[in-house]
DNA sequence: CATGAATGAGCCTTCATTCAT
DNA sequence: AATGAATGAAGGCTCATTCAT
């Protein structure tokens, strides 16, 4: 049965981009049974509802952003070392899959709209936990290392760089044209390279002259 | 013909509160008319689609958030200061109408897919460009009269605060419940200001020493 | 009460000239108010009914079949000539109301749309059997005094006369492009003049001989 | 895909029936899928529109006019009796197909509210064209063997004719029971007939002792 | 397993008619 | 008499889902 899930992914292959393009509602099992050169009737042997399918691309975002994060932090030294590649890797995933970005963070809106529950709903959110989890472990980690250094507690400083970083992630690419507007300097590189050197420098304490420097 | 303006405001209350819980897409005119407490056809008589109604409901967003902002800088002295000012008023925009907030953040999205363009859009963008351009003067004058002490270029400064104030303010909210499971200290409010005075703290460029005192 | 009348034309001519270029269903209420100049809610002081005021415009149209017919007959001396005089009449009718003429020849059909009854299809249809008396009393008239010459029951020449008449009057005009394509020579209006030669020809039984000449 | 054919001609049958009976647009796809005993959502399978189900109709209606021409006008031997032929194929479409009948006649007028044009439009104009020239042609076929003898243009007589023609076809039937009130003797079948017989013998030269023997 | 024809609930919008002012 | 805001039934069309083959 290797057939079988080869199949499920090319739909959902095809499902993930006309979500993408379209958004959930304006796309058409037919649509998606086109693109994935099934019939229609053959969607519902591999998902139950559209709704599952939805949830399909779901699991999968989050499954390549948990990668990322598990493959990125392997190297560091410090919990700011670890902390910051987290940061990178998750800029990183962004960039490289915009779509997926958007999805998890659109997710839990667009879920109250599909339905009030569901279980997949709650397998994306564990995954959020295990991110977080990650992230905080090193906050703390690097408060004890020395490596951070701010009086703060570290819960909340997770909490509050995970709000920029998301915030960082999201706007940098889909404001792009935007800020560009206004300096050819400000691209989407350049606001995530900036936030990145800035709260590196601002959090590992370093003297205003060091930075100046 | 006061009533007219209250009856259209009675409609688009109803369209709003039934587009923040459900979208666009799954609001149906029915659905709206029953909360509104009119005939479907009486929505007609008001609002030429239910596109022009979504539109009106933008446009109350951003009328809503140019006011505050408005009403907010008039008292600040230095460029730091209208910065801030700035800042508080976003985040108490996003805190005191996380509706709007949404509506304006997802706006854009949303809208492509309602037709490829609109006059309505152009208006909110026009509005955004209206709001940054504020940011990005006060951090001008902020560099200017030594209030902000970065090595940065300040377009890219303001682009790059810009992106975390969008992120504390949409994800400080969103995720509360979130946070709140990892420390009871991480409320809603402890994120927008931790980030307030972290940042305030390291634009100013104060010495580390100061901070710890 | 004079203004009542001059009010009531006024909303006939609206509603007439909306029927006329897009049709009963196709035109709204809304339309004709607008096009009256007069509140919609106008409109059901005069008429009960949309219906009803389709009726008023099918009994201006037979009125105005009804004048001509009566004003062209007088001067006739023999069957032939009254004959040809309604014939003439007819075709002049329908050259210069032919939205009037339309609507007469479209009235029974399109009724039945309307309704399965209706004391105004009464009218109408009375109009119609007194034309057509008129038109068989000259057959009659014209066999008697021996100024028509055809073998063949009054009743059923003037029925089949009748027939010719209305294809002529309603497709020399309507169909004028079509057979333009064919020849330049055939227009509307030698189509009606062929028709009443060769028809007055024929039935006043004149000899080949004086046709060729 | 014989199934394909037959269900959509099943189609076609029920809003056949309920266009003649109500007209276009007061024959909703509820009434038709009813009627055809199938989903309203399967018109749409077979048809794009409500449109396009109403052009179904009319090509069906000029198919079999062109079928009853073509087979008609076969054993002809002079221009005289191709005429004939084909005006009584003509007669005999409307007679036992007076809903086709009517349908063709009011086409053009029902289609310009549909839209302003349409691939098929042109195919019963086309239609109207290949039929119209068959009679004109017989009818110059007519002037030179001598079986025809009216000095006039043939176009001009072809088009005289046809709209005599229609006239009577159109009439005959539709004014029975209105020309019935006159006399008993004048039945739709008569009309024709004596249309037939006068109209022959008059453009046919014959003299008028032999049409009174 | 795979198909795709069939279903029917649901959507946005229109409009004849009513009625309080 | 005149108004025009309000109504709500209907209409054309879409689409997630089912099921016989």
């Amino acid at each position: 049965m290797k057939n079988r899930e080869a199949k499920s992914n090319m739909i959902v292959d095809a499902a993930e981009q006309l979500f993408f393009s379209q958004g959930f509602k304006a796309t058409s099992m037919d649509q998606i049974a086109r693109e994935a050169d099934v019939a229609k009737g053959t969607l519902y042997l591999y998902f139950k509802s559209k709704k599952e399918l939805y949830y399909a691309v779901g699991q999968r975002a989050m499954e390549c952003l948990k990668g990322m994060f598990d493959e990125t932090s392997v190297a560091a030294k410090t919990g700011l070392e670890r902390l910051f590649s987290y940061a990178k890797a998750f800029l990183k995933f962004q960039k490289e899959h915009p779509n997926y970005y958007d999805f998890i963070i659109n997710y839990q809106g667009e879920k109250y709209k599909l339905s009030k529950q569901g279980r997949e709903v709650k397998s994306t959110y564990e995954g959020s936990i295990h991110l977080f989890s990650s992230v905080m472990d090193s906050v703390k980690e690097g408060m004890e290392d020395g490596s951070i250094k701010v009086d703060m507690e570290p819960e909340l400083l997770a909490s509050l760089l995970w709000c920029e970083i998301c915030g960082v992630a999201q706007f940098a690419g889909l404001r792009e044209l935007f800020f560009k507007q206004f300096s050819s300097e400000v691209t989407a590189d350049n606001i995530r390279d900036g936030f990145l050197n800035l709260t590196e420098f601002f959090i590992s304490g370093q003297k205003k002259e060091e930075f100046d420097t």
